[in-house]
DNA sequence: AATTATATTCTACATCCGTAGTCGTATAAT
DNA sequence: ATTATACGACTACGGATGTAGAATATAATT
């Protein structure tokens, strides 16, 4: 058991995917920068860099004046548990239903679906 | 603003899926049975049962001397909105980034994903 | 060194969710 | 009529998360 929550929340994730985009450790003038549209206080998103760094999402590291982090956590990791965990709890595990329900369902556009389709069809497995 | 929360929580999640297997209102009773290998206590049941109708996601009648509950989100509405919810937040919104990933990561194993691409060839689009 | 600007930590609070105890009432059994 | 049951309402509580003010530490500037 790795006994942390491993959760990651909505705002959180946010901060996540900046360090994702960056694809480098960054600061915190950088995030707060990259965040400015979310409106959100220099202690808040002090607070939820804490939080991932306890969590094990984010590492620290002091380098001359400024923290910088690094995700511990990769991004498809990330995209690749949040998808499973879906799957799972939605489709009873069945990725035949899960495909089987983007089509019926009208969850995606058509234009989204030949994309699919196209994806699909070049790929060899 | 709905002042809706509209967030289904995991273990109410398991009720809704106990309603939608049903396929018609039932009572609490049913509930209760359909649930017991959660070993949940009856009122924490009670309580899910409570929220989702304050939430909106189930609609209660009493008839007899029981409640009868009914769905008022239908599963795949629901799934809908998390697949939805899934790409837009992990996969920028991009349906094709997310069919990428779910063949370049491992998110699926070999054996899904030639259901997938079975499937998918076959739908006419 | 003293002052000012800036960054980080600590503390706090509301809400949501999982979980459940208690109480009152309605129903059933004795 | 009394007692045992079953069920729903109300209350509670801890942890997670979003949000941020206050206090403190650190760096820059005069």
């Amino acid at each position: 058991m790795t006994s942390k929550s491993n959760t990651i929340g909505e705002a959180e994730l946010e901060i996540m995917k900046v360090l994702w985009r960056a694809g480098k450790p960054v600061n915190t003038q950088y995030i707060n920068e990259a965040v400015e549209e979310k409106g959100w206080k220099r202690t808040t998103i002090s607070t939820f860099l804490t939080r991932l760094v306890q969590k094990g999402a984010l590492s620290c590291e002091k380098q001359g004046k400024s923290y910088y982090y690094t995700p511990l956590i990769s991004q498809s990791e990330y995209r690749m548990s949040q998808t499973k965990h879906l799957i799972k709890s939605l489709y009873n595990g069945s990725v035949k239903e899960f495909a089987v329900s983007l089509f019926e369902e009208e969850t995606l556009s058509a234009g989204d679906i030949r994309e699919l389709k196209a994806i699909f069809e070049d790929k060899e497995v």
